[in-house]
DNA sequence: TTGAAAGCGCTAACAC
DNA sequence: GTGTTAGCGCTTTCAA
């Protein structure tokens, strides 16, 4: 390439990279030899001096079974596509691509680390779908830059990005009120997870403001089947409910379609309020007013706090807490 | 590290690359280092020598419109999670892991090609959403090993993995009849996608083969809310329809609706068959009799046939055409 | 069976 | 403002 320009590679470089301090005539000439001989500079070299790969993990920690050989689960939900979404929308016009990575089980967790001090990537972003995900930790051990979708519990000295599910319920619950709902209750996500924890307890806490000192409750796992029935068991509980707060819109599908199974139409005998307003929200019959929950927003947000943080490794970590925000549709 | 064992670099090198005639007291040692000083051998340097990443793109093509900085559509679609956990099925015990790449404009296809070609990862996979997608030939004329989703138009010598669309088609047409059903007509995915076309073509054919000679049939865009749409349609043309064939599962979710809406119920009044046995078709009520795409199978498939490739870059492209298979559940 | 030595292609001091 | 030089950390002939 230097040859062909009649210049060095120092000089090769500079323009390639965008130094100044070089002459005009100069980098127009290896521009142009450039774009003859079709040269593109090889990262491996690139990566090797600049200790850099222009590539982060894009880290499933928690998904899919020990055995299970697809994790395909967490990959078909649609909040994996809107958080891949959010990243890559930050991450592309930086020229970073993200690498998928998965580590549900002990082994693939020590490759994932492993990977990365190997410098697969530059640091890693990291989506668990458990709580006590032991990774947050190993990665700061290994001072692997790294965010984190949530909160980890614990107190782990890194950085991530969450959304203030409290505050979203009590916009739920403020909403209910507000139609003049008086018998409510909820559907909530499996309990061991700390965002349906939240979205519960603040729930509750919204409607005791409002006077309601007992909200009867069904656990589900966020799957339109468990919202179905999980909806079967407050009726049971509960028949003349006029109200519901379904902890994400997968579940409040499945509680729309057992309303409907049960005779109570949304949103005149029962009104709903779903959690997430995923492409689920607006699928439903009638369209679910929901809680807008950012996750594009909240993983480009991820990415950039990455990016921070390999730029200057020493950082102290840093939380970003997003608002959530009332979107009213047709179910409540 | 060598110095730590005691032995040359060259040696190590052998050790962690497995290579025999390898003393065995001396192996011991040098692997006994590596676990104490916890060595891991950098990916760049070893790039650099090797001229392998030990990464493949996953490129998803013609995802998200021109302007459109959010590639959200086809990401949030299960089908992508799917495709994504096939091919992290095969890649993973590989040590070998997928890099995302989205090529929807011009530019980025550009982009996706130089990566490509700088070495960021040894070969793609290629998904597009549309036809007539230029990126195939592209990579062909750059040399880039790939593998694609489904056959591409044209004539281009790449190799493919696909679905027998028409067979699958035929599967439904062939369950209608013996249901008993006399007045069919069909939902169709956009006539711009080769496998929309397949499908109908082959639900069509089966049909007459049936002595069915005319199949009304209404056109939607592979989304809910299209599904919907057409259904309607179908209804309003012909009132006393007994069946449908849906072109994929997430419109025939929306055909449900829309024949509940209408008062028929399925699988009384219209049997109603989907395509793709995607979490869709179990998460309808009723659950879709659907057609079975093995997604998974066939990711899992078109990275083995890129690995073949990487390994043998002179090898002849082949296709794998995958066989669909009737599911039946409460819908038809 | 092991070691010495030569690069892989690039960037970054440092001199000019 | 540009060229020279020295590596980055690994693999891989080639000798020993």
């Amino acid at each position: 390439m230097a040859r062909v320009a009649g210049v060095s590679r120092a000089t090769v470089s500079r323009v390639i990279n965008g130094i100044r301090n070089v002459d005009p005539d100069i980098q127009a000439t290896v521009l142009q030899a450039i774009a003859t001989i079709g040269y593109v500079p090889n990262r491996a070299a690139r990566s090797l001096v600049t200790r850099r790969t222009g590539a982060v993990a894009l880290v499933l920690s928690g998904a899919g079974g020990d055995e299970d050989p697809s994790p395909s689960p967490i990959l078909t939900d649609p909040f994996f596509g809107r958080v891949v979404a959010g990243i890559i929308s930050f991450l592309r016009p930086r020229g970073i691509h993200p690498v998928l990575m998965f580590a549900d089980t002990e082994q693939s967790r020590a490759e994932v680390v492993s990977y990365l001090r190997q410098g697969d990537a530059d640091g890693a972003l990291l989506v668990s779908t458990h709580a006590a995900d032991p990774l947050p930790v190993e990665l700061v051990e290994a001072e692997v830059p790294a965010v984190l979708f949530a909160r980890p519990t614990g107190s782990v000295p890194i950085s991530y990005v969450d959304l203030d599910h409290r505050a979203g319920a009590a916009l739920a619950a403020d909403r209910l009120v507000e139609l003049g709902r008086r018998r409510v209750a909820s559907v909530c996500g499996p309990l061991d997870v700390p965002a349906a924890q939240a979205r519960l307890a603040g729930f509750q806490d919204a409607m005791a403001r409002h006077g309601h000192a007992y909200v009867p409750y069904s656990e589900g796992g966020f799957t339109y089947d468990s919202g179905e029935r999980a909806m079967e068991r407050l009726l049971a509980e509960r028949p003349d409910l006029d109200g519901v707060f379904v902890a994400n819109d997968l579940m409040a599908q499945g509680a729309l379609h057992a309303l409907r199974h049960h005779g109570r139409s949304v949103p005149e005998d029962v009104a709903v309020i779903g959690f997430d307003d995923s492409s689920a929200a607006t699928a439903c019959r009638p369209p679910l007013t929901t809680i807008r929950h950012p996750v594009e927003d909240m993983a480009a947000e991820m990415a950039r706090l990455l990016l921070d943080h390999i730029d200057e490794p020493g950082r102290t970590p840093r939380s970003v807490i997003f608002e959530p925000a009332l979107i009213v549709r047709a179910s409540g």
